[in-house]
DNA sequence: ATGAAAGCGCTAACAG
DNA sequence: CTGTTAGCGCTTTCAT
């Protein structure tokens, strides 16, 4: 049998409460305090937090809702978040949704009766019924990496229309008019085109709606993607990814086609990932500080679910373009 | 406040028993039956998982341990094994350990405290005490791309040392002699030195154990080693990285040096990751089914966990050799 | 087929 | 400072 609070109790003989009381640090005399302490190591003892947690504790865990969890800047997204959460005691429960909403629902319906504490959804989370949901029964909800204005929760957030408005500048700094856009159906790509937008405009050129093209998060689907854009009559110089795996997948399917990168065309990614440092050419792609944002979400997170705040905040970090050999002068 | 099998009993006109009977599929009157259900959806009723595995039912959460989620290859893993996981209803509570046998212990402890019903130690996991106590226990778990020969748990595992000796003999046949290796403290990492020896000797060569490095998992400290291997007297014509994360960090710093791949030096890696393909060169490196060993893993920790399977099995599956850019004929 | 009641391990008043 | 007791939400005998 599991060892329990009364084990404890008994064999240090004092109450159940006393026992209780020593955990949470509570007046104890130190004679007591002393003696379960004791008895706590010789029994090994380990507080169940089942049941603490149905008297109305928390159950120190959080729902992280990704995308998929094998994209690597997700994963690396990921582990920054658990480093953070895990100086605060507190578990990560991760879902992949696959960007599905019917998957997002059942996840979170899954973790609510499983009570966590509170949600982080990351990267991207589409079924707002149940972020509407999540906010109406009061469930400390935080959106890293994704926004969605309409509620009033807590978000950090890259300024990806900076972003995209920075790969597209650059781009056309190096003479490149026809540029194509692959994203995916996500808040954070919808951005970027956006930016991507603003700097065509600003420069006087003219956007092609059908250079822009949307990937479901397959490598397969993307690629099939680059090489339609490539086939395009108005033929692109330039691809702007919306994230370095899309960027990688582009790169893959230009070459099939027999194209030299970045010499016929360029690519550009988004999220600074190892992948970007180590493929082949090394991408020029935008920088996100991802470690402070991932740990401001955790401690925002917690410090509303410990009501230490009550007020929301909406930050926006700066990214930053980083040049690598991706991307070069526009030979047309 | 939440909704509790009281109300629903209330709402419905009878008692919490045969509510709780009905969400467990016993045997209700047809009527009563409806009406609960009905009420159910009316109420938007969540049993409480903390309440129902305070009485002693399974919480449907396994703990998943592995040395880095921010790794893609583990988290490539961790992904495939949350879906597995999913289709039973099961989610998945994810902690890095980064191979550091205080944060193992500490992680499992945590979860055992959360009553997580059982434990897939996944990729590499050291801290041996820890596994003993969970077999001590009789708490369910499995090791994953992991072994451990001396406790009888179920593993399943690719055969590591048929993964080495693939490598080796590849870099052998293309007249390599000097053959370095760089691995981590990991099992799987010795065993693939191991088979890299078997192949040695066979073969006849000597094995220099000065040209074998064991990096922890930075990059830096792997690119470090790497140039140090390549300053060795025995200046190496090849290196065995035993990750592809590794043989990236091999990649890059022989470069820096003014090597080029795989002309002056060849390089391998082993997972056959993302990563793999996309790097530059293309890696020489090994796949492993992933897929079928995550789902095969997932599977007998569940039986485990239900109770349907009392005899422990060891599942060895055979790795694949997928020959790339990044080994070429020894130069030397 | 249904309900009353005990109990899972812990917390939180409330008394003493 | 310490112990008694009543729950938290659910499952499970055991009666009815």
């Amino acid at each position: 049998m599991k060892t329990t609070i009364y084990d404890v109790a008994e064999k240090a003989g004092v109450s159940i409460s006393t026992v209780s009381k020593v955990m949470n640090d509570q007046q104890v005399g130190k004679k007591s305090k002393q003696k379960v302490l004791k008895v706590m190591q010789e029994l090994n003892y380990r507080p169940s937090v089942l049941a603490s947690a149905l008297t109305g504790k928390r159950t120190s865990t959080i729902g992280l809702l990704l995308p998929d969890l094998a994209n690597p800047f997700v994963a690396e997204m990921a582990r920054r978040v658990e480093d953070r959460a895990h100086e605060f005691g507190f578990s990560l429960v991760i879902c992949s949704t696959d960007l599905n909403p019917e998957k997002e629902e059942r996840s979170v319906s899954l973790l609510r009766q499983k009570s966590v504490d509170g949600f982080i959804l990351a990267s991207a989370f589409n079924n707002r019924r149940v972020i509407a949901d999540l906010v109406d029964d009061n469930v400390p909800v935080l959106l890293l990496s994704e926004s969605h204005p309409q509620f009033a929760v807590n978000s950090i957030n890259i300024d990806n229309i900076v972003g995209g408005y920075q790969v597209a500048s650059h781009l056309v700094s190096l003479g490149h008019t026809r540029i194509a856009v692959i994203g995916e159906d996500a808040t954070s790509s919808q951005q970027r085109i956006n930016g991507y937008k603003q700097a065509f405009q600003e420069s006087g050129l003219t956007v092609h709606e059908d250079l822009i093209a949307i990937s479901d998060s397959s490598v397969e689907h993307a690629q099939r993607l680059t090489k339609e854009l490539l086939n395009h009559p108005k033929k692109p110089t330039a691809i702007i990814a919306c994230n370095d795996v899309l960027a990688i997948a582009a790169i893959l399917a230009a070459r099939e086609i027999g194209l030299d990168i970045p010499k016929d065309l360029s690519i550009t990614g988004f999220d600074n990932t190892l992948l970007s440092k180590s493929c082949d050419p090394p991408l020029t792609t935008v920088e996100q500080g991802l470690d402070k944002m991932c740990a401001q979400a955790v401690d925002l997170l917690i410090e509303e679910i410990e009501g230490k705040s009550t007020s929301k905040q909406r930050i926006l970090v700066l990214p930053q373009l980083v040049i690598r050999k991706s991307t070069a002068f526009c030979q047309d």
